[in-house]
DNA sequence: CAAAAAATTATACGATCGTATAATATCTTG
DNA sequence: CAAGATATTATACGATCGTATAATTTTTTG
C-alpha cells in the first residue's frame, strides 16, 4: 500500500509582492521567527505544542526548515527559552528604569510590574512550566536557565541593596535576602496562575510590601 | 503489506504460585498500582512518561487495562495526582505531629521537613511540574489541584495561627500571611530544584526563620 | 462442577511524532 | 544574464501515540 502524503499544514510564508512561491530570509531572521512561533505554540498547546510540525506550521514554513536552521528540535527550544527569558527581564527592567528614580520608587515599580498582566498571566506561566519540565531533563537547557535565573536574582539584589543603603537597613546577607524575595514573587505567581481565585493581585503586592517591612524591621539583619 | 504486531513491552503481572498467566486484582488495587506506576514513569521521563504504553509496561500489564479501569488516560493522570498530593501532605503532617507539641516546635518541624529530601528533591519537583503543565490545560485536574492547594495553605495557616496566638503576635490577615509563607516555601523549592547550586537547604531554612522573625516584628500586623 | 461475571490480553486503526534525504526555488554575485 | 550558493520545499521512514473492539482467562457463584 502506498504511503499517504503527509499534510504539511503550511499556511503562510507569503512572498507578498513578487510572484515567488516563498521568501528567503536571513538565517538570523528565520531563527527568530521560528523561536517566536515555538513560544506561541507552547502558549496554545503546552507541552504538546513542542513539535516540529506545529511550530513550522505556526511560522508558515515547512518542517525541514527547523532541521536546517537548528539541527534538532531541542536546539530550537533552547533558543526560544533564551528569547522569552531575556525579553521578560528586559520588559521588567524597562518599567523600573522609567519609574521615579529613588530606591523606593524603583522597587515599587518592580513589584507593580511583577503583578501586572505582563507577568501575572496564565499563558506566561504555562510557557515557563513547559520549560521547567524540559530544564529538569536537559543539561543544555539547564545551563541557559542558570544564566537567566542568576541575572534575575542579581537585579533583585541590586534593587534591595539600593533600598537598604538609602534607609540604612541592616542586612546580613543581601544575596540570601534577594533569593527570598525572588522566591516569594515566584511562589505567589505560581499560586495565582494555577488558581486565580486564591487571592487578588493587589493582595500579592501587599504581601511584597509586608516582606519589605520585615526587612526594614531587621528580620534579615 | 501486513501491519506489524505491536510490542507490548509487558514484563510483569506475575501470578507467582499458581500456573495462571495473569492475576486478577480488585479494581481498587489495580487502579492504585496503575496510579503509582504513572508516577514512576513521570519521575523517569517527565511529560514523555505520561503514556498509556509506558505506564502499562511499568505496572507489568497491557495497555487495555488502563482503558478498562480509567476510560481515558487523563482520568488516570488525575488519580495519580491525587495519590501524590495527598501522600505528600500526609507525610509532612506526620512529621509535624511527631514533633515537640508547642507551636514553635511544630512550625520548626514543618520547615525542617519541607527542606528535607522528602520534598527538596528534583524528582519530586519533576512530577509537580508535569502536573502543573496539565493543570493549566485540564479543568478537571485544575479542580483537584484547588482542593490540594487549599488543604496545604490551611495547614500552614493553622500552624501560623497557633504561633501567633501563643506569642501574641498581631497579624492582620492570617490567610494572606499563610499564603505568603507557602509561596516562599514553594519559590525556594522551585529555585533549588531547578538549580541546586544556588543555595543550600540550610540557607532556605534560615530564610524561613527570617520570614517568621518579620511576622514577630509586626510586618504583617 | 458448570456457568456467569468481569478482569485481562490481543490486536488493529489512524494520527502524529523527529529526523534524514534529495529536489527545487530564490537570491546574490561576477 | 548566467551561475553558484543556499534557503526552502517535498517526501519518506520507522516509532510511538490514544483509543476501540473482540477474544481469552481467571475468579466467583449458584
Amino acid at each position: 500500500m502506498a504511503r499517504q502524503r503527509e499534510d504539511t499544514g503550511l499556511t503562510k510564508n507569503d512572498p507578498t509582492k513578487s510572484r515567488a512561491r516563498f521568501r528567503r530570509e536571513t538565517p538570523d531572521d528565520r531563527r527568530r521567527q521560528l523561536g517566536e512561533a515555538a513560544l506561541r505554540c507552547i502558549v496554545k498547546h503546552g507541552n504538546a505544542g513542542v513539535s516540529v510540525r506545529q511550530i513550522a506550521a505556526e511560522a508558515g514554513v515547512t518542517q525541514g526548515l527547523i532541521t536546517h536552521h537548528f539541527g534538532e528540535l531541542n536546539e530550537l527550544v533552547i533558543y526560544a527559552f533564551d528569547i522569552m527569558a531575556s525579553e521578560m527581564l528586559q520588559g521588567l527592567m524597562n518599567v523600573v528604569d522609567q519609574a521615579d528614580p529613588t530606591p523606593q520608587g524603583r522597587l515599587n515599580a518592580f513589584i507593580e510590574a511583577s503583578f501586572s498582566s505582563m507577568l501575572f498571566d496564565r499563558d506566561v506561566l504555562g510557557v515557563w512550566v513547559v520549560f521547567w519540565g524540559l530544564i529538569l531533563h536537559s543539561p543544555k537547557l539547564s545551563f541557559s536557565q542558570q544564566r537567566e535565573f542568576s541575572g534575575y536574582v542579581k537585579a533583585v539584589e541590586a534593587l534591595l541593596k539600593d533600598l537598604a543603603d538609602d534607609e540604612e537597613i541592616a542586612v546580613g546577607d543581601m544575596r540570601l535576602a534577594a533569593l527570598s524575595f525572588s522566591a516569594l514573587l515566584d511562589g505567589l505567581w505560581l499560586a495565582w496562575c494555577l488558581n486565580p481565585t486564591t487571592f487578588k493581585p493587589e493582595e500579592g503586592v501587599q504581601l511584597c510590601h509586608n516582606w519589605i517591612k520585615g526587612l526594614r524591621l531587621g528580620a534579615y539583619a
